[in-house]
DNA sequence: GCGACGATCATCT
DNA sequence: GATGATCGTCGCG
């Protein structure tokens, strides 16, 4: 097995701040690792969604909405939410902000770096190419093999983590575009707030 | 390549 | 009782 040198976890304090956009704009580019199972799994995140807490019509937490399963969202920045959505899949979020705000980001798509292999054995179907391996929000959780089991975890390194460093992302080459599957009215729905790098062929179709 | 549709169930009303 | 921050398959031509 290579031994690929893996980066430190981002620190806490990234999480922290108030601006869930700009951090889900962030992301992109950066890995996020897995140790589920016991076996490593790692990809570049290039696709995300920010939800920004109770202002926001397509938040769990709109209007400041609090139940057992969107709890977590409220936790402060740091630790990932995870849903189940329309009975099947597993939704992966980052929280941010601080604790009792309530922001978090979707990670829709990840472009598979390490264990590919394992990614292959997690999904149900074979995928056309490894590149597709985790193309759309359900496939990243199952892939990275995280569920709502995992929901509250920390991103601090031991199950799960995004890494400190990035790759080279010009500025140019995100795309802002309103986010996908909600059903809500303007003008939330048309909210830039779904982030992508351009071209990369492990983006969700659409 | 594209649009339509069924699967499947936790969560909320 | 209705609804989803989705995905894979099927039919088309």
């Amino acid at each position: 097995m290579l031994n690929l040198p893996l980066s430190d976890a981002l620190e806490q304090k990234y999480y922290q701040s108030d601006d869930v956009v700009g951090i889900a704009r962030d992301l992109i580019g950066r890995t996020i690792y897995s140790r589920a199972d016991g076996l490593l799994t790692a990809g570049i995140i290039v696709e995300t969604e920010a939800y920004r807490g109770p202002e926001d019509r397509g938040s769990h937490a709109f209007g400041g909405l609090r139940t057992a399963r969107n709890e977590m969202m409220y936790a402060g920045g740091g630790s990932i939410y995870m849903y189940i959505c329309y009975g099947i899949h597993d939704m992966l979020n980052i929280v941010t902000g601080v604790e009792g705000s309530s922001h978090a980001i979707l990670i829709r798509a990840i472009q598979p770096v390490i264990g590919i292999d394992i990614m292959e054995l997690r999904r149900a179907s074979p995928a056309r190419s490894a590149n597709r391996l985790g193309s759309g929000p359900g496939l990243v959780a199952k892939v990275l093999g995280l569920g709502k089991k995992d929901n509250g975890r920390a991103l601090d390194g031991e199950l799960i983590w995004v890494g400190a460093d990035k790759i080279r992302v010009d500025d140019g080459d995100i795309v802002a575009a309103p986010r996908i599957g909600l059903n809500i009215p303007e003008p939330f729905l048309s909210i830039p707030w779904r982030f992508y790098l351009k071209g990369n062929a492990s983006v969700s179709r659409k």
